[in-house]
DNA sequence: ATGAAAGCGCTAACAA
DNA sequence: TTGTTAGCGCTTTCAT
């Protein structure tokens, strides 16, 4: 049999209120004598207490949800392991979603979090889907959203990245090694991650007098398809650049296999810069050249910031902003 | 303020024996009438019943513990995710705990899973710490094991995968392509795993009458580093291979990138065969061929049993053992 | 077909 | 310093 509370209250001798006390260390004013005793009861006895009729009356479960999209995205087990560790380290769990940027999904598993009486829920997407937030809106749970900045009322909190600043970084500096001629292998202009890309890559462009061209720009996904595919409308399209700046790892991974197999030398023939550094990219010859997206440490400030709302009701800084780092490899 | 089900009863003018009984399906002799009408009252009022109260008298949370080393390991996403998409099937969510391997960090997570009281916990571990298991035997919650064997009494369920066949179908097919000289770069000798694929290996030697020579074996761990660290230790014995079966992907990689540096040409100087089958392997020049693990089954199929056992005490059958599959690819 | 009431295991006023 | 007691929101048995 499961044994309770009031076991241990019994053996003890002494009311629940008093275990409940020492377990929750209001311990103030509980004798040194019956603590000791009570302690001594509680581990000799294996006792764990039920978190869940706990839950019912501090009206907390010191759980949180994480909602992304895809686990198997190599973007997000480094931002995730870092949601954990944060939530961890502050006593809280973590529910996890897959979403594959379904709506239904989405909506499914907010109720179930929901229902599950989380003390808040943490949100990213990789794309934007421009379906409607409202079932967001209902949702009366502290939230905090990674990656992405769109406006929902009830969101108490975001974490960022700086994307303009990220490709700014990385083209200036393909520039400086003497790249003149830099395609871009976008992301789907209608998240804003992209167009912020976009825009630094243009900046760094023009502060170089180089002008820009639409044509050297191709907008797809962020999916690993899509760099061959790319490269190969801009082979059609009679192209020539001697750069490649991609919009993620995975694109860049998939675009420098493809080159490779039509016979070009990386960095010698095209330089290719990547964007997020994932766990490969360092892996692969040659290793990737990328602007390192500091995931794990979106999802711990994520943790943190979301914590700082449940429990103080706000955040004092509820904008995050995180930066970029180039890491240069051997692909440029 | 949060509306609860006596808000719903009072509404509706019935009592919350009533409204608990429509919502738990238990309809059977309840008018269609005030069915109607409840059902109606609930949705008007946008009530989401609360699982914290409902579990604290059903005793079961719908809930499951996944504790695996490292999400950030390749090997894991995939596996987190048919975990998470056969949980979700069912309607159970779940904690997702990383250990690093770590026996405290396992301890304190189990811990938490038990407070919590999850109504069960699935178990992975990538590499054996040979410490005691008492603390698991402790826990009164059914559990299932992924990827290892190891004896622990109260463990109800286990998904294996066929090491030994997996390395014998993968260097049997090395010698087929007219590979030799095969050296097998291991992982530690310490976990099942490991011996299984040493065994697959002799196997598939000796069948082609291939002397096995200890030499040509180097145990080391499932990480990163390993490939090239073994490529050099094989090279400064002067050991003269044409083939590299390895450990895993990882491993793999490394090896072929340092090869690649030293200006070996893969597949012609020497072919690779990596084990596990991660999302990278595709995408690397040459893309690898390797033994395709069932990672993302391997969790469905762990969830799966564990609701089985949950729901019925035990399982039809407690040892699932699944099968790899050889992905022949460029590296070979 | 419906409701009254007990109780799940715990916390937190308030009393003593 | 400790105990009494009233819930938290729900399910379930037993009456009605």
């Amino acid at each position: 049999m499961k044994i309770t509370i009031k076991d241990i209250a019994n053996e003890a001798g002494v009311s629940t209120a008093t275990v409940s006390k020492i377990l929750n260390k209001k311990d103030h004013n509980i004798s040194e004598k019956t603590r000791k005793k009570v302690l001594g009861i509680i581990k000799e006895k294996n006792y764990i207490p039920n978190t869940v009729a706990r839950s019912l009356v501090t009206k907390q479960t010191k759980t949180i949800g994480l909602v992304i999209p895809d686990i198997t995205n190599p973007f997000f087990p480094e931002l995730v392991r870092g949601a954990e560790d944060c939530a961890s380290a502050y006593g809280y769990n973590i529910f996890f979603c897959n979403t594959d940027d379904k709506i239904e999904k989405e909506e499914k598993y907010i109720n179930m979090l929901v229902e599950k009486m989380v003390d808040g829920i943490i949100f990213t997407q990789s794309a934007n889907n421009n379906e409607e937030f409202n079932h967001l809106n209902q949702i009366r749970k502290p939230m905090v959203l990674i990656d992405r900045d769109i406006d929902i009322p009830n969101i108490k909190g975001k974490v960022l990245v700086d994307n303009f600043n990220g490709a700014y970084k990385g083209v200036s500096y393909l520039i400086r090694k003497g790249y003149k001629e830099i395609a871009f292998i976008s992301g789907p202009f209608s998240t804003k991650t992209s167009l912020d890309r976009l825009e630094g890559y243009k900046k760094a462009l023009k502060e170089n007098d180089i002008f820009f061209e639409d044509t050297f720009v191709v907008e797809g996904e962020y999916k690993e398809g899509w760099g061959k595919k790319a490269i190969e409308i801009l082979m059609s399209k009679n192209i020539s650049f001697d750069a490649v700046f991609c919009a993620n790892d995975i694109i860049a991974l998939s675009a420098m296999k493809f080159l490779k197999e039509v016979g070009m030398c990386i960095p010698e023939d095209v330089g290719i810069l990547g964007y997020d550094d994932i766990y490969m990219a360092k892996l692969i010859e040659p290793a990737l050249t990328t602007i390192s997206q500091p995931n794990y440490k979106m999802g711990y400030e994520a943790v943190k910031l979301l914590i700082e709302i449940i429990e103080n009701g706000k955040a004092k800084e509820p904008l995050v902003r995180l930066n970029t780092e180039l890491v240069v490899r051997q692909s440029t």
